[in-house]
DNA sequence: GATGAATGAGATTTCATTCAT
DNA sequence: AATGAATGAAATCTCATTCAT
């Protein structure tokens, strides 16, 4: 009789590279021209298949546009934590080192899809709250990282949560200005964000 | 037949208020949920008119959309230039006024507005080079002020474009956290993010 | 400004009236081939209007067909109860009455529209329970004959209720099998199913 | 190569038990949604199973579709025959077991299914014609025994075919109001149609 | 025998736009 | 100036069907 067996483990696994193939072609466009003007249309001939087909791994739009969200939240912040494992040194240097990766990440290989997060009204609201969550824990490898500085007192600021948000704002919106630059020229202005961001924790200290 | 009769004064004045609510209606709608998730029936409602109404004084959403932009950037840097103008002191006292000032329009008087700056790719390209323009004008009086305080001595910083981006990046996020806080703590938020930002210009520089 | 006025009394006919023509040509189809077969592209060739326009009016498919049984079932009730206002006699005489009413409408005007309330279950959960009210109105004017009927004397039932989902069951589907016979026949056919239909309030009574 | 092999005999036995499963679930579902709201996702949900593989028994849905009538068709005829095989009595006697039986099933063991038979205009046009000859067949036993009563001057009527027509459409609707009732009510509820339905062939008759 | 994947046709729904009044 | 009506193109979504494995 019908009785389903689970799916073996080489389906399950190429289940999911598929799946993680629409996810990545969702993210990019989604991340490129925003949710609203990207229809599944896109979406299918960018992956070369049908928009059918896309329905037969997402029930809806909403759901794609959720998932593509998370796979990508989850994916930067693993990036960012492996980088945190393999440096050493003081806040100083570890903190910086977590804002040029950020922002390298986010110019070089999500060119556009940061932007999912800085626009959380734009989604329907089941999304928002799931992007709130992965801002929570993206954030809070910054904080840590401040509040460690603090303690120290190699940090000063006014404000953590000040600070993270303004440092979240410049970070998510560094793709759309370095994008423009010639690839050549884009290392050295991440650079820069990255020396005029640290300011932000230095507030009203000595010089260093 | 008679020639076409010039509309009178006070006619003009009434087209001109009209089409004043409506952008600003526009303008709200499409700062809060994104150009293209925003429909004209949207509009409409809101200013509890219908659909064609619109058309009567907009050729289509696109004309709709730059006009409303357009709108605002010129009021938002009119009242930025308004407030230099009535304010004395250094390039430091001078530009803390700058960002207060941005950050408490931005707040206050157009809670979701300013978003339509931070993401030219939504738009369709003929806005695009608008937005474009209305970005440097309001840049200019940010740029200005940091040159000014370089010269003197003032400010350091390691590249004023960097420092442009991330504190129009920063300024424009703002709303969006602070819109979500109690207003009795929002004075203290604008205060704090004026207060964080100013380190930008103030790279590796003594304290002050 | 954009105080909305309400439309004039003349619109609002003409609205009305088109509203009808549209609920009465999709009962028309719903009736003839059932909720799930009929598209919207139907309905709207059947007006010689685009599918878009239904939806200025309806807001769903669900809403039309709601609103198509709707329709159909207040004035096929309105009909019946005419016709018992001008109808004297004994609950003998006005129930025959009410059933060649009733079956004569069935064949005649809405060949096949009666359907749509034997299949209740075909029905979004929301209009079950419209399309239940709409049958207890109905059945409330067979009820009251009957009961009139049984209080004199005249009628003899086991039950009430059960007579009534008979003859119900049995009046709508009459035009399934009436509907295939040459029109000419059609008179004779109801007025036996008339005669049959009251053998069912005689039950076990000596001879009339 | 060889030549294929004729599927065993066990081989055999265990098709036909799949697609008797298959069927009956089929049956149940077009009875409860009506043909069209059912798609084959459903009917292989309900069984546990992907649904290309019902591709593998039926080639299309149409043909499921047919017999599934088929099959429900010939069941219940050979129930009824059966059951008339083994009654003795009277016209009258056989008659009214004939209902209790048909009703009784309906509500019973196919809560749903019998609605099938009263759409015809719902199926695609090949299914029609068999459902037709379904119909027939099985009218067949009931207008035998009515014939037998008329012959034997038990019974009276106005015309056989209505009282076919009208006996049929009250039996078929019984499960949709039966079902509701709580099931202690149901037997009573059974016997309360047959009674009331034997009216049918009593018309204008002297008490029995 | 059965499954997961994919397809393509068609259904529902949305929306910018036009137009007569 | 403004409205109600209508349109048509495009978007989201559904589903019977096919097929390689």
């Amino acid at each position: 009789m019908g009785a389903v067996k689970p799916p073996s483990e080489r389906v399950q696994r190429k289940r999911g590279k598929r799946i993680q193939e629409i996810l990545t072609a969702a993210a990019e466009l989604f991340g490129e021209r925003g949710y609203d003007a990207v229809s599944l249309e896109h979406v299918a001939e960018r992956l070369d298949v049908t928009k059918g087909s896309l329905y037969y791994y997402f029930s809806s739009k909403d759901e794609l546009g959720t998932a593509a969200i998370e796979t990508l939240g989850d994916e930067w912040t693993a990036r960012l934590e492996h980088l945190l494992e393999r440096t050493e040194g003081t806040p100083e240097v570890r903190l910086r080192a977590l804002i040029h990766e950020h922002v390298t990440v986010a110019v070089n290989d999500y060119p556009a899809a940061l932007r999912l997060f800085l626009m959380p009204r734009e989604w329907p609201s089941a999304q928002r709250e799931r992007i709130k969550e992965l801002r929570l824990r993206h954030d809070a490898l910054f904080r840590a990282l401040i509040e460690e500085g603090l303690a120290s007192g190699e940090f000063a600021v006014t404000s953590v949560d000040t600070v993270l948000q303004c440092m979240h704002a410049a970070m998510s919106q560094a793709p759309t200005w370095c994008g423009e630059l010639p690839p050549a020229a884009r290392g050295k202005a991440v650079d820069e964000v990255a020396d005029t961001l640290m300011a932000l924790v230095h507030i009203g200290q000595l010089g260093r």
